[in-house]
DNA sequence: CCCGAAGTGGAGGAAGTCCTCCGCATGTGG
DNA sequence: CCACATGCGGAGGACTTCCTCCACTTCGGG
């Protein structure tokens, strides 16, 4: 399993396909042509292809990030065990989710990602526990509500079709309000 | 504005494509190929062009079915005006959603479509009328909150992704918790 | 029963996407 | 500075999907 990094130039581009992507498959959603992500990236097709064999290995690459990126906002909630953490990662995780970079969310439960995704699991186990702890969360609450909620924001935000006055935010505020315990 | 009925057997081929597609689209997504549709409809590519010049035209057809059942659902509830109507609607609206010809629900919003989905819209606002009137949902709950709530169940019901243990029934549980007054 | 209007199927051209191949360019270790 | 491993681009063949066209079939009113 030795691998050698990658030149220099060659993990510049790996990066602009990634971000290209992200834009190209949040705008046109993930059956976009692999072909408009290497225009978009400055990039022939053929790049694209070497770095990432499959339009699943680049969405996966995607959703690492975002798994990473979920994770440093779970430990920052964390930091405040007060009770309100729960409510606050919730919240902030959307507007990541909400970045292009979010796309990728679709691939959840990818088994490459099982690694990164316990990680995740265990901060928003911990979360839910302290928010219990602090009474400001129902006791059945599970992880996979969570997530519930993420997959079903993600819904929300890719449906803004023209007429609709639908706001994802609005949802996550129902939702939220649907996890304190009642009465 | 004259039309003269269709053919007794182009309108029984009409009715078999139209349930085909529903089935295609609901195991397929909404990009399946209409080529598709038509092997299992029984029925040539070039019935399905005819009768529904566009895939929209399709889905809108199959919309339209979707928005009568879900009025017909909204009468059936209205009919027992103790508050607990709008919970029933909700849940008895979203297994009907749940069917194949649920899949339609995506283009909620399209503009041929505004005569049924205003008729829907007026029973949803006597729902809430009515919950509110009871005490059994919050004041602050709009009509759009609950096309927001059907959107994010059709996200979370399309996304169940291999590992996961993602209910969308789970799902509309915490969304009805959420509607309830607090304390 | 008959005949014209209405309907039908499937071949096939246009367009888009996927992905590979290979001759050329460029970074880098010695 | 040089050699060559590494990386690059874009042409192009295989494939899929879209949608039209037209010769043939079927329905149904008189």
């Amino acid at each position: 399993m030795e691998v050698r990094p990658l030149r220099r130039d060659a993990a510049a581009n790996r990066e602009r396909v990634l971000s290209a992507a992200a834009d190209v498959f949040h705008e046109r959603g993930l059956a976009a042509g692999l072909d408009d992500v290497a225009r978009r990236a400055g990039v022939g097709v053929a790049t694209v292809y070497r770095r990432f064999p499959s339009r699943e290995a680049l969405l996966e690459a995607l959703l690492a990030d975002l798994f990473d990126a979920y994770t440093a906002v779970a430990d920052a909630a964390l930091a405040q065990p007060d009770g309100t953490g729960l409510a606050s990662y919730v919240r902030t995780a959307s507007e990541v989710q909400a970045t292009p970079r979010g796309c990728a969310l679709r691939l959840w439960s990818s088994p490459a990602l099982e690694p990164r995704r316990e990680l995740l699991h265990q901060r928003m186990e911990a979360l839910l526990g302290d928010a219990k702890a602090h009474g400001t969360c129902r006791d059945d609450v599970t992880v996979d509500d969570l997530v519930g909620m993420f997959v079903a924001l993600r819904g929300v935000r890719e449906s803004l079709t023209a007429t609709a006055a639908l706001d994802w935010r609005r949802h996550l505020e129902l939702c939220l309000a649907g996890l304190r315990p009642a009465s």
